[in-house]
DNA sequence: TATGAATGAGAATTCATTCAT
DNA sequence: AATGAATGAATTCTCATTCAT
């Protein structure tokens, strides 16, 4: 879709490398990891609803009471997952900031086409770490990481108002809304098949490593048109599309 | 915080006479409506988590199984309570799209700004409307809520670019984009006090654009501020900054 | 089939006349009768599984509480459910037995063909009478009937056998087994589709007897088929065969 | 009573030794097996209508939720007492038979003998069994023991007639009436004590055959009396004592 | 460390009974 | 007499957590 350099296409493809190495699901491997990862898979294929201690204890291949030698409960156990996997993604994320170079609006605009991109990937883990209730200690987990998340853009976008790439604006009220705007793209839809969809878990349906080729404009695959379209919304609302370029995707002529 | 005539703060004086006369938590009300008041108040307070129907029936003063002889089930109050509040939030949307007389722009900004003021006032309640899981049942009439407030929002865009008065986009993102930007901006913080927060409930407190600055600056009420911010953030992210309004809070020049 | 003055088929002739005048469910006729009748055919229909006081009330057009003004409880209203009922029965097989004149042996027959008969026309009713069980005040009404029953059957037994009509033989053991044997024949197999069948309720089905031959084979109704080969088991079960009639149905050459 | 080898005595002595060996209501006894035979106690005491989940879980000595651990439900629990008890009252009965040898009238009545002995010694669990009804799930087994159980009778019932042993008959209609008339004459009058009675759970007392007479009484135990007497209509009710032995218990000359 | 049976509080729901009108 | 809304104890079942082995 677009043609320029450091469109969507060039920066998955630059990217996806830079993506953490998936975290193991070892058989021998020590049973704290294993319970981790466990609980993870069983929230991906049934969200919290579904993520009893019985039902994480039996996919990790340990006791029901095993859990409670590595966390002093359930919610700590979610807790650490959280952390893991949020600190990976923000991880990946500054990677995608450090990637971009020094184009400000890149800067920007490369992270949130990861998230979007990762979210694509795992809906259902992306809901529930975005939106779906669980406890309140998971709650604080949640509110850390899109606090991290929002800072991490907000402050990106700090240096883009002050650079004049972007237009004077609140930094910490767009990148809420860049968030927001991208994850009710994304994974609001998923919450319409109630809750993650248990049908469809575990079934990786898009990957990005799929549509990853060529410009995504004359590409068939509605993933990419979808994101093409979300990166033309939030050049849009950071500004970028004023600014800096007068024919990005969904623009005016 | 806008000079120009429909701005949000005119915008509000209007259309909060269109809402809905608030449902009576009255004593001696009779047991159905307190009931239904009962579980608003409850999820407020506590999310879905602590909506027991023990909880509610307490709040409400009655016994537990008075319950089912105003509702088939626990779920069938809910939906009930979900039609009440959706409904009367999208009437007056709609009622905020056709104060908004011909211009097409503001037939766009008016529902959101709308949306934002009274997500600001309840945020627990607009959680657990728009995010909060829950029974397949209940989550049908979300999903049906959500559908109609991306119509209407969609219905406006496409009127608007069809007109030329926004750039061409797909406008099922942009109504979705623009509903989680808001949302996000609004509603996610109130996770931050774990669950939608019981102490705290209808006690409206600053979210995301803490850090207020800008143009808004003159206005005495962060809430204005932040309206006004999100006013701007929406107008950009619909391209109406860049097409229509050269001057818009948070543009540049 | 019985080709014998007072055979099956005429003693049903000539008795169903003598049966009691139907309860009348008048539409304004006393409360009370109007409960009863109500409590009749909500067993009936779904036995008492389905005969909540809120069905009852219902089905008789009064509310709840109104039952309450009639009887001390919903324990109290059944056991003047089955008074009727079983008053009725006994009164009809009283009048049997009258109406065999002064032949031992079919004063013996005639009432188990009549019961036989009425519990067939209604097999839900006869359930719930002979082996649902209920509440304790009920089944000791219960227990009434069933001892009445017998002292009328054994009676009548003793009379023969005393008359030399019928071989020596406990009476009061061959009246409760000519009963069970009976209703085993006619309501146990109705308690197959679990209680009393609701879909079927008042359909009379075959029953046990199902592959019937024999000289009976020449009547078309399963039914009659049925009460022949009940009433040879009977005749068998009393002796009566033996002594009486060798060419009786069931009965070898 | 009976003279003859093979009279009930006889059969008795020799197959009460074939019977199961009883459960063992064991103190620290493996739970699952503890509430099994809990579940059986509290249906002997109190029939269905007591057996809540608390009740069995008490008697058993465990938390209520303990039962869920080892059945998936109150029903599936139940389906498996009734499976124990059905399944060795079968067994006991094909045993039965068995041992009768070549005799085709003594292989009915041999069955029904063993039948009459264990309902008497355990009254309420027979009626329970038999008749009370219960959950559908539960229901489908009684209907399935049901069957089995006059299948078996029917068979040899349908062997005895084809040999000449006994006159042509529904073999299927004489089963049913057959356990409907030992039923009748053992277990039905233990509703007397309304339900299952709790007090005198396990205490045989007499039944309908309280004013026993003839040619029992020389027998010491009012129970023998009654067993014979049932064993003299068992044999009139399928025609053996006509046919066969003209000098049987309870025939005349 | 690990086990996994046991726990028991708490969930939603039902229904005979009461009582102010 | 009649109403019918309200009651609240009882039911089955779930699941995070504990603890003896």
């Amino acid at each position: 879709m677009s043609a320029l350099p450091g469109g969507t296409a060039q920066r998955t493809a630059r990217l996806t490398a830079l993506v953490d190495p998936p975290p193991v699901p070892d058989a021998s491997a020590p049973t704290r990891e294993r319970l981790l990862f466990a609980a993870r898979e069983v929230v991906e294929a049934g969200g919290y609803a579904g993520a009893s201690v019985a039902a994480i204890a039996l996919r990790a291949g340990v006791a029901n009471g095993t859990l409670y030698r590595h966390f002093g409960s359930k919610a700590e156990l979610f807790v650490e997952v959280f952390r893991d996997v949020c600190g990976r993604e923000v991880a990946a994320m500054r990677a995608a900031v450090d990637a971009a170079g020094d184009d400000h609006v890149e800067r920007v605009l490369a992270p949130l086409d990861l998230f979007s991109r990762r979210a694509l990937q795992n809906r259902s883990l992306a809901w529930a770490l975005l939106a779906e209730p669980v406890d309140a200690l998971v709650d604080e987990v949640r509110l850390e990481y899109r606090r991290t998340y929002r800072e991490l853009l907000s402050g990106v976008l700090r240096e883009a108002i002050a650079a004049g790439a972007l237009p004077p604006q609140d930094p910490d009220l767009t990148a809420a809304g860049l968030v927001g705007a991208v994850g009710e793209a994304l994974v609001g839809p998923v919450s319409a098949a109630p809750g993650p969809p248990t049908a469809t878990a575990g079934v990786p349906r898009r990957t990005a490593a799929d549509g990853a080729h060529g410009p995504a404009g004359e590409d068939g695959d509605p993933d990419d048109a979808l994101l093409a379209e979300l990166d033309a919304l939030c050049r849009r609302a950071t500004g970028a599309a004023a600014t800096v370029r007068a024919d990005a995707p969904g623009q005016p002529r």
